[in-house]
RNA sequence: GCGCACGUGGCGGAAUGGCAGACGCGCCAGACUUAGGAUCUGGUUCCGUAAGGAGUGGAGGUUCAAGUCCUCUCGUGCGCACCA
């Protein structure tokens, strides 16, 4: 994954990933395989907008110092990056084309019958709606990007709206600031359509268990039944979702969320005061309040009753806080004996408890929500006692379909995608909005030939007086000739990070986002190169904290791309692999606080680049969370050195070192003097000899196709260890030595006298190769 | 509470069900050195002078054979968290 370039500089974690990537990039290379190896800046973001707002310099030029302090340091690392496709997202080449995906997300729909984006020009409008304005308002409501009144995650220290993902807890991903719910109008994105496509589609790729199950956590798809209560003496019918309609004789109560639509109409006279003054008192609590700290169940009773359809009985209905708005329909049925909430509120206000499900073994049926046999649950209609559980909520869900009074359905945690934010340094949407002849305001993209939206320049990067985002300050380029005006948010920072692997494909390509013919050659999908056997990127390499944000996001926009034909594989990253945490030598996580943090640059002038890669790699497995040793770096440092040794002759070394430190200018000759050990000679090697190379190489191999870098690191230390010993030893054999050692520490393997060996060849490194090894 | 990982020397960590502790750090002893925080050689799981014994968080089990597989349990990390 690419860095997002702060000021801090490179952090000992960025290079992890990237040096296992670098290492299999160059073993790949040695096998004769094409690599795409490539790097790139997810450049917007907060920290240089503040910036701006403190200090009114441009964030672009924060940006830009930023980006090379991060370009020097990981060049300074010898990573074999194609810097040809090094991509910006904050560049104006790069955004119009993000901004050009989301004009493709906004001018398509998802078509329940194909189960497939399809552009909106396909939607059928029906034939009823005559007038523009409805049939523009038809369209719009089914658009992927679409706009929406809803309440909304707003931080007031951040001072914009978040996504749900951005908030953990009740407060924001970013700084953990407190966060309200708040009605605005914002950009949305139909992330729902693509639910159970993103949860089916997780079997086909490999990924780590844990990550897919965070995903599956996160879509949370859960199936069961929609049933309709009719309520007493009223018109009203209440709509639940249960997973579990099997119970439905148990249900002795229901629940209606504080805000459910119904509450004002079916409240009693004699219960109202009592009713309002949950409501208000609900309204009140923040989030975290209504979830983290009340453990103890709360609620009122409405005076209404609803009467259970299988068996007529007349159940009360109550609000309660523990009832979600936003999930499902607002609304449940409560099975006291089976469901712990239900229980628990059921013991606190006294509500009957009635048992419809027998536990196989000797468990106490009072709180048991797992599967068993049905009893108690018989009327004159239909029984469902003896059923063991599953076919319990069969018979019952076809019954509740026979009379038209429920449903199976499945329901899904995963909501939309909020994709607005009151931001300036971020990317412009090519939207403007018209206000047509009848007043009313709607929203029109713009044309392709507009791309790309540039932000304006602006003096102040505050939001404005009465809250409008900072572009909103920019009047003359808010505000367009023919009386429209410009959208004045700008997109997320995941837009961005969203697409970029498909821009490496075809960094430069100006009239397209991608090319056809190269997207499906490095996908795997053109059917010419036989050797790729995975479809979407070989190998992605990052850390977890994106889970549910970035890959979610990345997997949703690819398969709109897929359905739309732009792409050729229906997912984008076919492995992931992620590299656990790097924590400092207390154990602790790094932080600044802490001091407890290792600049890589200090590391790097210390013992060099090839160290520093080996280091990282012999650690431990990729995976795994492990601290930091500054003397585990001079473990491989040593053995470098012996390396090194093993080829160079120690007197003419010693003569180099001695030379030059007296005559500096000199050095070049000096170098060029550094001999071979005498003992590597031309000659055949001893079957023993054989036998320490080919494990070595087999070991080596092995473990680079599992990734396992830090066992092969073993093995090369084994034959080193070996090799010194040797009193002859065959130049045949070291030079394939070299072979392996080349993708791991590339500069003291290509180094002379080194190269006389005819070791492979790699791209261009920077960085201190020799001048770190010279003094070992 | 639920889910997913994971528990091995002083430390980081190795071990297709087949000699536990590879490799590295640290430590001990020695060599070379004016010097050593360089380098080289040997040693280093624990108990025991030794012979020998014990040993992969704990308790059971499967197996000719278990760090590895199964059950329970304790502990750590990560994720989700009133999602009906």
């Amino acid at each position: 994954m690419f860095p997002y370039p702060s000021g801090a500089g490179l952090h000992v974690g960025h290079p992890e990933g990237y040096t296992a990537t670098d290492i299999l990039s160059r073993f790949r290379r040695a096998q004769g395989f094409n690599v795409l190896h490539p790097m790139g800046w997810d450049a917007f973001g907060l920290p240089a907008e503040q910036y701006a707002i403190k200090t009114g310099q441009h964030p672009r030029i924060t940006t830009n110092q930023n980006i090379s302090t991060f370009k020097r340091q990981i060049r300074s690392l010898g990573f074999s990056y194609d810097w040809s496709r090094e991509v910006d997202t904050t560049d104006v080449e790069y955004f119009r084309w993000t901004q050009w995906i989301f004009l493709q997300l906004y001018n398509a729909w998802m078509n329940p019958k194909t189960g497939r984006a399809e552009p909106v020009s396909s939607l059928p409008i029906p034939a009823s709606l005559t007038s523009e304005d409805e049939r523009r308002a038809y369209v719009d409501a089914r658009r992927l990007a679409y706009v929406s009144e809803a309440p909304v995650w707003w931080c007031e220290a951040l001072g914009t709206v978040l996504a749900n993902e951005e908030v953990i807890d009740g407060k924001s991903e970013v700084g953990s600031h407190p966060v309200t719910r708040k009605p605005m109008r914002q950009w949305m994105l139909r992330i729902t359509a693509y639910a159970e496509r993103l949860l089916e589609d997780l079997n086909s790729i490999d990924w780590s268990d844990s990550l897919k199950e965070m995903q599956r956590n996160w879509i949370g798809k859960s199936e069961g039944a929609q049933v309709e209560f009719k309520v007493e003496g009223a018109e009203a019918r209440i709509t639940v979702f249960t997973t579990r309609p099997d119970t439905l004789f148990g249900a002795t109560y229901m629940v209606l969320s504080p805000e459910h639509a119904l509450v004002p109409s079916l409240t009693t006279a004699a219960q109202r005061t009592a009713v309002e003054a949950y409501r208000n008192e609900v309204s009140k609590k923040s989030d975290l309040e209504r979830t983290e700290l009340s453990k103890e169940k709360t609620g009122v009773f409405t005076g209404a009753y609803a009467i259970n359809p299988v068996n007529g009985a007349r159940i009360p209905i109550w609000i309660a806080d523990y009832v979600l708005a936003t999930y499902g329909t607002g609304a449940i049925m409560a099975v006291p004996a089976h469901d712990t909430r239900d229980f628990e509120f059921a013991q606190k206000f006294s509500l009957p408890v009635v048992q419809v499900v027998a536990p196989r073994g000797t468990e106490d049926w009072k709180g048991f929500t797992g599967d068993g046999t049905a009893v108690n649950s018989a009327s004159a209609d239909v029984s469902l006692d003896g059923l063991a559980t599953p076919e319990a909520k069969k018979k019952i869900t076809q019954w509740l379909e026979a009379r038209g009074i429920g449903a199976k359905t499945t329901q899904f945690k995963l909501r939309d995608w909020l994709f607005s934010r009151q931001r300036y340094w971020g990317e412009p949407f090519p939207i403007i909005w018209k206000r047509n002849a009848s007043g009313a305001v709607s929203h029109q993209a713009l044309p392709d030939a507009s791309l790309p939206v540039v932000p304006p320049p602006l003096d102040d990067y505050k939001p404005t007086a009465d809250g409008q985002p900072p572009l909103a300050r920019a009047q003359s380029w808010v505000s367009l000739p023919d009386g429209s005006n410009r959208e004045t948010n700008t997109m997320p920072q995941w837009a961005g990070s969203c697409w970029y692997y498909l821009r490496y494909l075809d960094a430069r390509n100006s009239a397209r986002f991608v090319g056809a013919d190269v997207e499906a050659y490095w996908m795997g999908t053109s059917g010419s190169d036989s050797r790729k056997a995975s479809k979407g990127v070989d190998l992605y390499v990052g850390g977890t904290e994106h889970a549910v944000l970035h890959l979610l996001y990345a997997r949703f926009w690819h398969k709109v791309l897929f359905d739309l034909g732009f792409v050729s594989t229906p997912e984008p990253f076919h492995k992931l692999v992620n590299q656990g945490l790097i924590l400092g030598e207390d154990g602790q996580k790094m932080s600044k606080s802490r001091g407890n943090v290792v600049n890589p640059d200090d590391v790097l002038k210390e013992f060099g680049a090839d160290a520093f890669r080996l280091y990282e790699m012999f650690m431990g497995p990729l995976e795994m969370v492990k601290p930091w040793n500054t003397q585990g770096v001079e473990g491989v440092y040593r053995f470098l050195g012996r390396t090194w040794r093993l080829f160079v002759d120690e007197g003419s070394e010693t003569r180099y070192e001695q030379g030059t430190a007296a005559e500096p200018h000199r050095e070049d000759e000096f170098l060029s003097a550094i001999a071979l050990q005498s003992s590597i000679r031309d000659e055949a090697a001893t079957s023993a000899q054989l036998k320490t190379l080919h494990a070595c190489i087999k070991k080596v191999t092995e473990d680079l196709e599992g990734l396992r870098f830090n066992t092969a690191i073993s093995a090369m230390m084994v034959f080193t260890n070996e090799a010194m010993n040797w009193p002859v030893k065959p130049a045949s054999v070291l030079a394939d030595f070299l072979v392996l050692l080349q993708p791991f520490a590339p500069h003291i393997a290509e180094e002379p006298p080194a190269s006389a060996f005819t070791p492979p060849g790699s791209p261009d490194i920077d960085g201190p190769g020799l001048s770190a090894l010279a003094d070992l």
